[in-house]
DNA sequence: AACTCCCGCCAAGTC
DNA sequence: GACTTGGCGGGAGTT
């Protein structure tokens, strides 16, 4: 409720300033999402009060909680109420996906395809015949309603999240491309239009990872494509960087989300026919580091801003509910401690090597962002 | 013109 | 049946 009624809503007419894609995007909104929900006090969000702050519609809420949620900030916890984790919990989150990755690929043992994508079961073999799958563990399963939620799980955004977060942490690739991306995403078999799709949704998903810094926005050396450099895990001994992107977009300087729509003109429906789905659940990883390297071999170390600043919008109305602005001042995570908590049990040293690789990239993120956030609304 | 990606329709799922 | 989730792709804004 007490969302602003059509009178303060202003058309884009009454007001100076047009609309302004940026101040829509995404990668902000999550920003915002992220300056307003972590702080110490918060344990649950619930997606209408979400909204409402934020000053959008609840539909762009499910996109950030989604890809949230896969890298572990966020965890379901009832209809409309998420359990806020915060940054401590996305290293076990990676590591967790890393390890899941890795055994997926295990399963495909041949393998020097590496744009090949499996999908978890084939469709068709299961339409025909739904009793004989090898079900794990839901529920109801085998029945055409499974299949269909698994097929619509297929191509969540979450998991495509997921599968875009484990191309990079289970292979050395730091630099993806966006093509690259989609095609190891999607498999071979891709039409256009299916590819388009996956493609807006790299895309947003690109926006709120890159709100968090996990990665960030580049291009390949070579051909200037659009690419995505894994950040997570990177330590401070990656000290230095370059110069900053200026065509980079930016977040961060605007305020919220709030208020201006384009003016749209008119939907029409079309009867569109969907390309049909030949989703993922797995990728094989293997070789991609390799794939990935050679093809990026001297990609530039052109990097981007420094300068970030992690949360400086001003979430609209209603403006941090009786919350004293001390406590904008983050909590000062003990890293030993939850190393040690969140230290899986990995025979791995590969693994264990990633683990500690987080949690010093984390650390040094951690101890970076919250040092100069500055949450005000300015 | 190509690239980005916001926006909201509407189907699938849940309560 | 109302409400919640979220796939999807048209088409507008950017480069």
């Amino acid at each position: 409720m007490a969302l602003p009624s059509s009178s303060t809503l202003a058309e884009p007419s009454t007001r100076h300033h047009a609309y302004s894609r940026k101040q829509k995007s995404l990668g902000l909104l999550c920003s915002n999402f992220l300056s307003l929900y972590d702080r110490d006090d918060v344990r649950s969000i619930g997606l209408d009060d979400a909204a409402s702050r934020l000053g959008v519609e609840r539909r762009r809420i499910y996109d950030i909680v989604n890809v949230l949620e896969s890298v572990g900030v966020l965890a379901r916890k009832a209809k409309n109420q998420y359990n806020w984790k915060g940054f401590a919990a996305i290293p076990k989150a990676l590591a967790e996906l890393k390890e899941e990755g890795l055994s997926e690929n295990i399963n495909t043992i041949d393998g020097n395809d590496y744009a090949k994508v499996s999908d978890d079961e084939d469709e068709d073999d299961m339409y025909s015949n739904p009793s004989t799958g090898s079900q794990n563990d839901k529920p109801n399963t085998g029945s055409a309603k499974s299949l269909t939620k698994d097929n619509r799980r297929e191509k969540s955004l979450a998991l495509l999240t997921q599968n875009f977060v484990k191309l990079f942490v289970c292979s050395n690739a730091e630099l993806i491309s966006l093509d690259d991306a989609a095609r190891l995403l999607l498999g071979d078999g891709h039409n256009s239009s299916l590819m388009r799709t996956k493609v807006r949704r790299l895309y947003d998903i690109a926006n709120v990872l890159s709100s968090m810094k996990l990665i960030e926005k580049t291009h390949t050396s070579d051909t200037r494509k659009p690419a995505f450099r894994w950040l997570g895990c990177r330590g401070k001994a990656d000290n230095v960087s370059v110069p900053n992107d200026s065509r980079k977009r930016v977040f961060g300087s605007d305020v919220t989300n709030i208020s201006f729509k384009r003016n749209k003109v008119d939907s029409l429906f079309d009867g569109n026919s969907k390309g049909d789905p030949k989703a993922q659940n797995q990728i094989k990883y293997g070789n991609l580091g390799d794939e990935v390297e050679r093809r990026n071999l001297e990609h530039d170390s052109r990097q981007s801003s420094k300068n970030y600043q992690f949360g400086p919008f001003g979430p609209t109305s209603v403006a941090k509910v009786g919350v004293p602005e001390s406590n904008n001042v983050k909590r000062v995570y003990d890293w030993e401690n939850l190393a040690s908590t969140y230290r899986p049990q990995y025979q791995n040293e590969a693994l264990k090597d990633l683990f500690s690789h987080y949690v010093e990239a984390w650390k040094s993120w951690y101890s970076e962002v919250s040092g100069k956030k500055s949450l005000q609304i300015s």
